[in-house]
DNA sequence: CGATATAATTGCACTCAGTGCATATTTATT
DNA sequence: AATAAATATGCACTGAGTGCAATTATATCG
């Protein structure tokens, strides 16, 4: 019955978050290696220095392993943007500032090889795509914070929508374009075509 | 070297649709009775009446089975919509006639109880949004076959993923409301949102 | 029709993901 | 130091999915 908010983290909590942290950087590090399928668990728990049956009480799946960094990472992050943002300007405009604030920190190489290993399975690729949708949430969420006023939520939900839809075409088109404009450059267009949406 | 296009379909072709449509329904229904995890691919096998081996050279795994209909059904449909529509209204409105056109056939009970299972897991809800994902391609296509002058896909893009929002957004608030409106309504609204998205 | 090529079905054995359970070890509490 | 709680591990199991080789059914051709 104590609250935990103040405890300075025993060497239970240290050791597992290190347990963690370990798994991740070696499974991504074989991951990229030997690709995602090729890297069976045992490897991944061997190479972590603990047991096949421990690395389950780390992660559900070798999918969990992959999305540790960006999959709660990146909602986090726009969940705490989105918090500091005032209602100054216009739900969308709010939204592309945020993702532009956002993106600077995934512009890595590692995320870039991530995502790259994210497009080699079926269920990969769909995992990818639920973390727009995760995204879209943590946006509508932080929008109706900013705009209660709205009755219904539709509106909001609708603006989130179009712009996590901005973002995710701005990321395909900055790949495919292939010359290394900045992904700024993609989501002012993106954002601009929206407002003109016939 | 001959064209299938003309062949009388032989028993081999026939046994094999009638078989690949057996496994569809059994499978189903042992989905609906048992639910979606619950049932093994051996049930299923077995239920139609094949070897679980044999199971494989008809699907590659369980979720397709569950995906069999609406997965290739609904993007197919939506092909042959949208290339007997005229160019004459704008892309967003083009879209939503033949949503409208097509959400018919998806109002049956089986859909809705497809769609309850696709919640019962991580990979299936993200098998789900994928099927979004691919309707949004579908579109863009066909838009892009009635209006080839845009030199750039980009708005077309766009405008085909604001649709699939709207669609997206409408099915999710049907279900949600619980009183009986028919798709046709939020279709309406959120179209209409869309365009004074500011 | 009969011979032969081709496709489909099956069984078997295998790898790997993921879970339940019981036990041992480590850490926290008093 | 004693005890409680969390963590780590081993073992055995289910189920998905694959490779391979053998068998059976169907199509094709002379």
């Amino acid at each position: 019955m104590e609250n935990a908010s103040d405890k300075p983290e025993g060497r239970r909590a240290q050791k597992r978050r290190e347990t963690h942290q370990r798994i991740v950087d070696t499974g991504l590090s074989l991951f990229l290696r030997h690709g995602y399928e090729a890297t069976t668990i045992d490897m991944i728990a061997k190479a972590a220095g603990i047991s096949r049956r421990s690395f389950f009480s780390y992660f559900g799946s070798k999918e969990d392993v992959l999305l540790a960094r960006v999959g709660s990472g990146f909602p986090e992050a726009l969940r705490l943007a989105m918090a500091e943002q005032s209602s100054q300007m216009t739900p969308l405009e709010t939204a592309r500032q945020c993702f532009i604030k956002l993106a600077s920190r995934y512009e890595t190489d590692e995320s870039a090889a991530v995502d790259r290993l994210l497009q080699s399975t079926v269920a990969l690729r769909a995992r990818k795509n639920a973390l727009f949708l995760e995204i879209e949430q943590t946006l509508a969420d932080g929008m109706h914070a900013l705009w209660p006023e709205q009755e219904c939520r539709t509106e909001l939900r609708l603006a989130a929508m179009a712009a996590v839809g901005a973002l995710r075409l701005a990321l395909e088109d900055r790949r495919n374009d292939d010359d290394g404009q900045p992904l700024e450059y993609y989501l002012d267009r993106n954002f601009a075509l929206l407002a003109e949406l016939s």
